[in-house]
RNA sequence: GCCGAGAUGGCGAAAUUGGUAGACGCGCGAGACUCAAAAUCUCGUUUCCUUCGGGAAGUGUGGGUUCGAUUCCCACUCUCGGCACCA
C-alpha cells in the first residue's frame, strides 16, 4: 500500500483535537441570539476505574446532535464536567490513605485525556467539578436560599443507615432494603437529621409529568380556524401537545345559554389539571362568566386571558352574556394561576379595567402601551408577548421517557381516599385511619394498628399488656428486611380494647401487626378481609370475620350505600363523613421528605451553626464558601457522627448575629460595635452528593460568575436544557431530586421555567458476552474457548452458553476506550456505538463488528483518496441517492436513529465506489453528513474538498430537494389474492387504467387469474395504491 | 401482584397513514487478485420442497378485522427493567 493511502488515525485525530482546542472551536459566548441548542450530558463522577465504552454511547449521541445543529446555524451549548463530591472517592481515600481531593484530581486528568480522546465538541471553557470551592460556594449558597425559603428542618425519626458505609442514605438510594452504593443491608437508627420538604412538591412534581392540553375561545365573530387562535393550535399540535381552538355557535350574535351548552357538550370533558385556556376578547369573558356561576370538577392549571371583556361595554350583541357581576372569587379558586394580556389602546377596555380585573382575580398582568385589541386575523408573529407565553408553555412541558415518567409517579405514589375517625369503646380516644376505599367501611370487621403507633400503650388492657410489649420488641428487632421477607406470614396481636365502627355502631377488635406501617397514613387501617388480600390473610389466620360488602361491583350489607357502584358508593361515604364530621377526603403520597445530611467528609459542608443555646442560625452570604477543612482525619464514626466533628478548631467558632439574624464568624476585635460576640458549633454534617448534580445545569450557563450562581440573562438565553442525555438509574434520584430544587428555583424567581431538562433521552447499555455453565455459574472468557461456534471450558471441556452479562472485572469482559482509541481511533468507536443497534436498547459489545466499522472508515478514505475528485456531474441515479441520503441522515440524528443513518451512509458508499471519480458537488454533501458522526476522518477529507475552509464545524448542513428523491420510473408489485405475484415498472404519471393495464400482461400474474378463472372465478375487485401496488382479488 | 419496555435469519438488526418482510452490518460459503497469506474486490447467504421455470411456509402463541397484517383489535406465553405488606 502506498504511503498516501494510509490513514493514520493516531495522528489525523490527534491533530484536529489539538486544532479544535486551540482554536476553542466549541466554545460559545452568552450573547444573545435566536437560535440556541443547550445539549446535556450527565456530568460522570471521575471514578478511579476510568471510562467505561457506555460513557461514549451517550456523549456521541448528543455530540452528533450538537455538530449537526451548529452547522445549522444554532448556538450550541455543549459543557462537560464532574460529579466529584461523594462515597466512592472517599472510601477509596480510606483504603488508600491518598486525600480524595488528590484522587479525585487525579481521576479528573484521567477522565479529561479520555474524554478529549474521543473527539467531543465541548466548551471545555465551561468545565468544572462539584467539588471546586468556586462551584460549591454556590451550592451552599443555593442550600441558604432554600433554608430561608423554609424548606429544611430537623428531625429525629429512625432513618436509614448503612452500617457499611457508616452513613446515613435517603429513601431513593435504598433499594431493595440494600444501599445502592454498596448492596449491604441498611437497618433504621435514629438520628438527627436536616431533611429537605420535597413532600412540597410532591402534587406539582406529579402534575407537571403530564404535558398540558390547550384550549383557545374565540371572540365575537372569530373562529376557532383563523387568526392567531388557530396559529396557536398548530404551534401545539406541532410540538405534540393537545390543543383544541372550538368555534362557537352563532359568533356574530352569541348568546350565553347556546354558548354555555356548547361548551359543556365540546369543552367540558377535556379540562383536566394540566389544562392550559386562552380566552380572547369575549372568549374570556364567557369563560370568567361560565367559572363565576358553574362549579368544575377539576382546578385548572392556568387561564390565560388576552384583552377579556368584563363587563357591559357597550356592544350590545354581548349585552347577554354580563347580566350581574362577576364572582371573582369563585374564578381564581377554579384555577391555579391567571394571566391577562392586556393594551393600552384597547377601544373596548380601559387601562382602569384591566387593573381592577388583575387586581381581583389575583392575576398576572402582562401589559402593552402599544397593543389594541389582539383582534383580527392577526398571525401570531404579530403579537409577540403571546408568542413568547406559547413558548413558555413548551419550555416547560417535557419529554421524556414514559418509563421515567411512570417511575417518578409511582415513587411519589400519590392516592385518594379519605381519613375516617374511630372510637375506642367507653373512651373519648380517637385513631384515625387513611383507607382508599371508604366505600368499605361496612366490611370492616376488625382495626389494626402499626406496631409502632403511639396510641398502643394508651388502648392496651392490663392483660395483654406482656404479650404486645414482647410483640413490639420482637418487630423492632426485625430488620426491615425480614418484615418483608416475612410477608407471606402475617403476625400480629389483639390489643383488648375495640373500637366502634362510625357507620353501623359494631364494635370491632384492636390488633397490632407489623404488616401495618407507621411511615404511610396514618400508621392504622380499618380491615375490611372481604376486598383486601392482606387483611384476608390475616383474618383467615386469626379467625377473624368477613363481611362482604360489594358483589360485581354492587354494595350490599352496607346501609345507605346498597345498590351503589363502587365509585357512586366512595363519594357518598365521603359526603356522609364530612357532613357529620366523622372524616374527610384525604390525598396521601408515598414520597418522603428527603434525608439531605450526611456524616461523611468528602461533601460540601452545610452552612449552618448552632448558638450555645441550640438554636441554628445560618451563615451570612459573606462567609461563604464554607471550605471544607483540609486536613481531616476523614474515618468515618460508628455513632453516626461526622469525621468534621472531630476538627474542634473548625467546629467551635465565635462570632456575632446581624440584624438579618444571618451569623458572622469573626475574632473578637472585629465586632461591630452593637454586636454581642458569642461562641457557635458549626454543622458538622456534609451534603450528599446530589446536592452539586442538583443545579449545575445552570451553572453551566454562566460557569465564570463570582456573584451568583448564574445571571438571569444567562438563564433567559440558555434554559432550559433542550436535550438532556444520560442512563436511567437515575429515575427518582438526580432526575428527582433536580426537578425539585428547579421548582423551588422558579419559585424564588431564579429561573423562567418550572423544568429544567425539556427533552431527557435514556442510552441502553453496553453489555458484553459472557459464558455460563449448565448450572448456572458465569466462566471468565478467558477460560473458555470456541469450536465450531460451540463454546467449552478449557479446564473441563464442560459446553458453555453464550450470553449477554453486564461488564466485570472477574468476567474478563470489560472493554478498555483507551484500547479501542489506540487500535482503530475515536472515529471507529463513535460510529460502532451508535451503529451497535437502537440508542434507547442495551446491546452487547462484539469486537468483530467493531472491526467491520473499521474497515467502512477505512472504505471512506480510500474512496476519497484513491479516487479523484472531479467536477463531473453524477448519474441521476446518483443524485437521487445522495439526495435521499441527506434525507435519512438528517431525520434520523433527529429521531435518535443513528445506526440507520450510518446504513444509509454505507449505501451511498457502496454506490459511489463504483465510479471512477466522485463528483464534488456529492462527496462535499457526504463528507458533511458523516462529519457529527466521525469528525476526525470528515475535517481531514475537507481538506480535499475545501483547502481554504480552517475547520468543517460550521459549513453548512445539507439541503435535499422533495422532487429528487421520486423516480421518473417506479416500480409496481402486482398482487392476485394478496399474494405477490410480480412486478412491474411504468412512468410515475400512468394512471390507474394504465398500471392495472400493465398489471394484467404479466405473464405469471394472467396465469393466476386464469387459473382462478377455470375454478370459477372471476375478478371481484382491483386495488391501486399510487406508486406502490396493484392487486387484483379473484374468486 | 402492579407499572414500563420488548419478542423478526446463525448473530446485531431494518421496515409507520396496513401495501414487495429481512435494508445495512457481522459471521459463513464460493470466486478474483497473490508463490502464499493478510488486505481488497465480486457473487451468494430465512426455512423447506423443486422437474431449477419455480412453488410453499414464515415476524413469540392462538383467534379476529382486511383483497392484503411485523404494523390494527381480542386472549395468552415468555424475556428484561422498575416498584412492592403503601391500606
Amino acid at each position: 500500500m502506498t504511503e498516501l493511502n494510509t490513514y493514520n488515525h493516531l495522528a489525523v485525530e490527534k491533530k484536529w483535537q489539538t486544532f479544535w482546542e486551540t482554536n476553542k472551536t466549541f466554545s460559545v459566548d452568552n450573547k444573545k441570539s435566536e437560535k440556541t441548542f443547550y445539549a446535556l450530558d450527565m456530568f460522570p463522577f471521575p471514578s478511579g476505574a476510568g471510562l467505561h465504552v457506555g460513557h461514549p454511547e451517550g456523549y456521541t449521541a448528543t455530540d452528533i446532535i450538537c455538530r449537526k445543529k451548529r452547522m445549522q446555524g444554532y448556538k450550541v451549548l455543549h459543557p462537560m464536567g464532574w460529579d466529584a463530591f461523594g462515597l466512592p472517592a472517599e472510601n477509596f481515600a480510606i483504603k488508600t490513605g491518598v486525600h480524595p481531593k488528590k484522587s479525585t484530581n487525579k481521576n479528573i486528568q484521567n477522565f479529561t485525556r479520555q474524554i478529549k480522546s474521543l473527539g467531543f465538541s465541548y466548551d471545555w471553557d465551561r468545565e468544572f467539578s462539584t467539588t471546586d470551592e468556586d462551584y460549591y460556594t454556590f451550592t451552599q449558597d443555593l442550600f441558604l436560599k432554600l433554608y430561608d425559603k423554609n424548606l429544611l428542618y430537623e428531625d429525629d425519626k429512625p432513618l436509614n443507615w448503612c452500617a457499611s458505609c457508616k452513613v446515613v442514605c435517603a429513601n431513593e438510594e435504598v433499594e431493595q432494603e440494600l444501599h445502592e452504593r454498596c448492596g449491604n443491608v441498611v437497618t433504621k437508627k435514629a438520628l438527627k437529621q436536616w431533611m429537605f420538604k420535597i413532600t412540597d412538591y410532591a402534587e406539582r412534581l406529579l402534575q407537571d409529568l403530564d404535558a398540558p392540553n390547550v384550549i383557545v375561545l374565540h371572540g365575537l365573530g372569530g373562529n376557532g380556524d383563523s387568526g392567531w387562535g388557530a396559529d396557536i393550535r398548530k404551534f401545539f399540535i406541532q410540538n405534540n401537545i393537545k390543543c383544541n381552538s372550538p368555534t362557537f355557535p352563532n359568533s356574530n350574535n352569541p348568546q350565553y345559554s347556546e354558548w354555555k351548552i356548547f361548551f359543556e357538550k365540546n369543552v367540558l370533558d377535556s379540562i383536566t389539571p394540566q389544562t392550559i385556556i386562552f380566552g380572547h376578547s369575549l372568549g374570556g369573558g364567557f369563560l370568567q362568566k361560565y367559572l363565576s356561576e358553574e362549579n368544575l370538577n377539576v382546578k385548572f392549571s392556568e387561564l390565560i386571558l388576552v384583552a377579556p371583556t368584563i363587563g357591559d361595554c357597550g356592544i350590545s350583541e354581548i349585552s347577554n352574556f354580563f347580566t350581574k357581576k362577576f364572582n371573582y372569587h369563585k374564578i381564581s379558586k377554579s384555577v391555579e394561576n391567571i394571566f391577562i394580556y392586556a393594551g393600552g389602546k384597547d377601544p373596548y377596555i380601559t387601562t382602569k379595567e384591566f387593573n381592577f380585573l388583575t387586581e381581583k382575580l389575583s392575576a398576572q398582568l402582562i401589559f402593552n402601551d402599544n397593543q389594541e385589541h389582539f383582534w383580527g386575523d392577526w398571525n401570531l408573529e404579530k403579537i409577540p408577548e403571546i408568542l413568547e407565553k406559547c413558548k413558555k408553555i413548551l419550555a416547560s412541558t417535557i419529554d421524556w421517557p414514559n418509563k421515567i415518567k411512570a417511575m417518578q409517579r409511582n415513587w411519589i405514589g400519590k392516592s385518594t381516599g379519605a381519613e375516617i375517625d374511630f372510637m375506642l369503646e367507653n373512651s373519648d380516644t380517637k385513631i384515625t385511619v387513611y383507607t382508599t376505599r371508604p366505600d368499605t367501611l361496612f366490611g370492616a370487621t376488625y382495626f389494626v394498628l402499626s406496631p409502632e403507633h403511639p396510641l398502643v400503650k394508651d388502648i392496651t388492657t392490663n392483660e395483654k399488656q406482656g404479650e404486645i410489649s414482647t410483640y413490639q420488641l420482637e418487630c423492632s428487632r426485625k430488620s426491615e428486611l425480614e418484615r418483608t421477607e416475612l410477608n407471606k406470614n402475617k403476625t400480629g396481636v389483639f390489643t383488648g380494647s375495640y373500637v366502634i365502627n362510625p357507620v353501623n355502631n359494631k364494635k370491632i377488635p384492636v390488633w397490632i401487626a407489623d404488616y401495618v406501617m407507621m411511615g404511610y397514613g396514618t400508621g392504622a387501617i380499618m380491615s375490611v378481609p372481604a376486598h383486601d388480600d392482606r387483611d384476608k390473610e390475616f383474618a383467615e389466620k386469626y379467625n377473624l370475620p368477613i363481611t362482604e360488602v360489594v358483589v360485581d361491583d354492587k354494595l350490599q350489607n352496607s346501609g345507605f350505600l346498597n345498590e351503589l357502584s363502587v365509585k357512586e358508593a366512595k363519594e357518598k361515604m365521603i359526603i356522609f363523613l364530612e357532613e357529620k364530621k366523622l372524616g374527610k377526603k384525604t390525598v396521601n403520597y408515598k414520597l418522603r421528605d428527603w434525608i439531605f445530611t450526611r456524616q461523611r467528609y468528602w461533601g460540601e459542608p452545610i452552612p449552618l451553626v448552632f448558638t450555645e443555646n441550640g438554636k441554628c442560625l445560618a451563615l451570612d452570604n459573606s462567609q461563604l464558601p464554607l471550605i471544607l477543612p483540609e486536613s481531616a482525619n476523614y474515618e468515618p464514626s460508628e455513632s453516626g457522627e461526622s469525621p468534621l466533628a472531630k476538627i474542634t478548631e473548625w467546629v467551635n467558632v465565635s462570632g456575632y448575629i446581624t440584624d438579618e439574624n444571618k451569623v458572622i464568624i469573626c475574632a473578637e476585635s472585629e465586632i461591630p460595635k452593637n454586636k454581642i460576640f458569642q461562641k457557635f458549633t458549626r454543622e458538622t454534617s456534609t451534603m450528599p452528593n446530589w446536592a452539586g448534580s442538583s443545579w449545575y445545569w445552570l451553572r453551566y450557563m454562566d460557569p465564570k460568575n463570582s456573584d451568583e450562581a448564574w445571571s438571569k440573562d444567562a438563564e433567559q438565553q440558555w434554559g432550559p436544557v433542550d436535550l438532556y442525555v444520560g442512563g436511567a438509574e437515575h429515575a427518582v434520584l438526580h432526575l428527582l431530586y433536580a426537578r425539585f430544587w428547579h421548582k423551588a428555583f422558579y419559585d424564588l424567581g431564579l429561573v423562567s421555567t418550572k423544568e429544567p431538562f425539556k427533552k431527557l433521552v435514556n442510552q441502553g447499555l453496553i453489555l458484553s458476552y459472557a459464558y455460563q455453565r449448565k448450572t448456572g455459574g458465569l466462566i471468565p472468557t478467558d477460560e473458555v474457548e470456541e469450536k465450531n461456534s460451540e463454546f467449552f471450558e478449557i479446564s473441563t471441556g464442560e459446553k458453555l452458553e453464550k450470553i449477554v452479562a453486564k461488564m466485570s472485572k472477574s468476567l474478563k469482559n470489560v472493554v478498555n476506550p483507551d484500547d479501542i482509541v489506540e487500535a482503530y481511533g475515536a472515529d471507529t468507536l463513535r460510529m460502532y456505538e451508535m451503529f451497535m443497534g437502537p440508542f434507547k436498547q442495551n446491546k452487547a459489545w462484539d469486537t468483530t463488528a467493531l472491526e467491520g466499522m473499521n474497515k467502512f472508515l477505512m472504505k471512506i478514505w480510500r474512496l476519497f483518496s484513491e479516487k479523484e475528485i472531479s467536477e463531473s456531474c453524477p448519474s441521476k441515479e446518483l443524485i437521487k441517492l445522495t439526495h435521499q441520503t441527506v434525507k435519512k441522515v438528517s431525520d434520523d440524528i433527529d429521531n435518535f436513529k443513528f445506526n440507520t443513518a450510518i446504513s444509509q451512509m454505507m449505501i451511498w458508499v457502496n454506490a459511489f465506489q463504483k465510479l471512477d471519480t466522485i463528483p464534488k458537488i456529492s462527496g462535499g454533501k457526504f463528507v458533511r453528513l458523516l462529519s457529527p458522526f466521525a469528525p476526525h476522518l470528515a475535517e481531514e477529507l475537507w481538506q480535499k474538498f475545501s483547502p481554504e475552509d480552517k475547520t468543517i464545524s460550521f459549513k453548512s448542513w445539507p439541503s435535499y430537494k422533495e422532487e429528487l428523491l421520486v423516480e421518473d420510473e417506479v416500480t409496481y408489485a402486482v398482487q392476485v389474492n394478496g399474494k405477490l405475484r410480480g412486478d412491474f415498472s411504468i412512468s410515475k404519471t400512468a394512471t390507474k387504467e394504465e398500471c392495472i393495464a400493465a398489471a394484467k400482461k404479466l405473464e405469471k400474474v394472467a396465469k393466476f387469474i386464469f387459473e382462478a378463472e377455470e375454478n370459477g372465478g372471476q375478478i371481484r375487485k382491483e386495488i391501486f395504491v399510487p406508486g406502490k401496488i396493484v392487486g387484483f382479488v379473484v374468486k
